[in-house]
DNA sequence: ATCGTATTTTCGCAAGTACGAAAATGAAAA
DNA sequence: TTTTCATTTTCGTACTTGCGAAAATACGAT
């Protein structure tokens, strides 16, 4: 797939101050060649674990079409379980379990009113965000 | 567990202009109730399909702790494959996949050089967009 | 051409996810 | 209290995902 079009390699060793190693250490992952310095640098650069798994969180809430149909429509207005799963035409226990996975995620929130349960977007910013998001694919996706 | 706490519902009928009705589609989805108004401004709102489509696309591409460590070590710098298992401690057959899948969403670029393929981030947008949400699971998660 | 090496692809498994059906819960109404 | 009903929870199933092992591929060097 990313093979059509392999043209130009070089045959030039490796820069100065770049040296590849074979390497092997006895885990799973078995490195055949890598350049040290640089691997380290960017390890160093990286966010913690734990922003990782929030992020991953955040994320993973926001990769579900009907998670994001959820959010969008609750950008509009407070809605309750049943006009959501009426928005989504999803049954009202899929609904119901997708809001409680949103609201875990500290995405959402929700009052009592009567017997109906509103929910509604717990933080304004979460909408700039993915008007943010939005943005940026239609940067990418058009030519 | 959304149970807890659930106080002050109200014993008032729904507001003027807010009729809620028992509707039976020949559908799997039945839902019992809905504001029909509301639910038809929501539904006229919502982005189109295709649009959903892309941003589960970008979230699904961000959802993975594996994918969001090759970002940010792109970010810092561009890197060969065998450099990004080593990164990940991950092996270089599953590194090579991650990187297949976030050339294909358009994230990622790449360049050969010998034998060595590079891979660097398609866009610098990218970056600011994943400080943005960076920013934001940090007011989250901060009390 | 043949070999060595960096990368990609295929395959299969284990774990995770989304959904509907049905049961359970909790609060309001009768 | 008993009934009603919006919502939540449980459970089973189909589908998706992430990974490693091994095979395949591409290209430089010999």
């Amino acid at each position: 797939m990313l093979v059509t079009g392999l043209k130009n390699r070089m045959p030039k060793s490796v820069p100065s101050g770049k040296v590849h190693k074979r390497i092997s250490n006895g885990q799973s992952c078995k490195v055949i060649c890598f350049n040290v310095e640089k691997v380290n640098e960017v390890k160093k650069s990286l966010p913690t674990e734990k922003e990782f798994e929030e992020l991953v969180g955040l994320y993973a809430a926001l990769g579900s079409i009907t998670r994001l149909k959820i959010i969008f429509s609750l950008a509009k207005s407070e809605l309750c379980v049943c006009d959501i799963s009426n928005v989504l035409g999803l049954s009202i226990p899929a609904t119901s379990h997708q809001l409680k996975y949103l609201y875990e995620q500290k995405l959402l929130k929700y009052r009592n009113d009567g017997k109906m349960v509103y929910y509604s977007l717990n933080s304004e910013e979460l909408i700039s965000i993915l008007k943010d998001d939005v943005q940026f694919i239609e940067n990418s996706f058009m030519e």
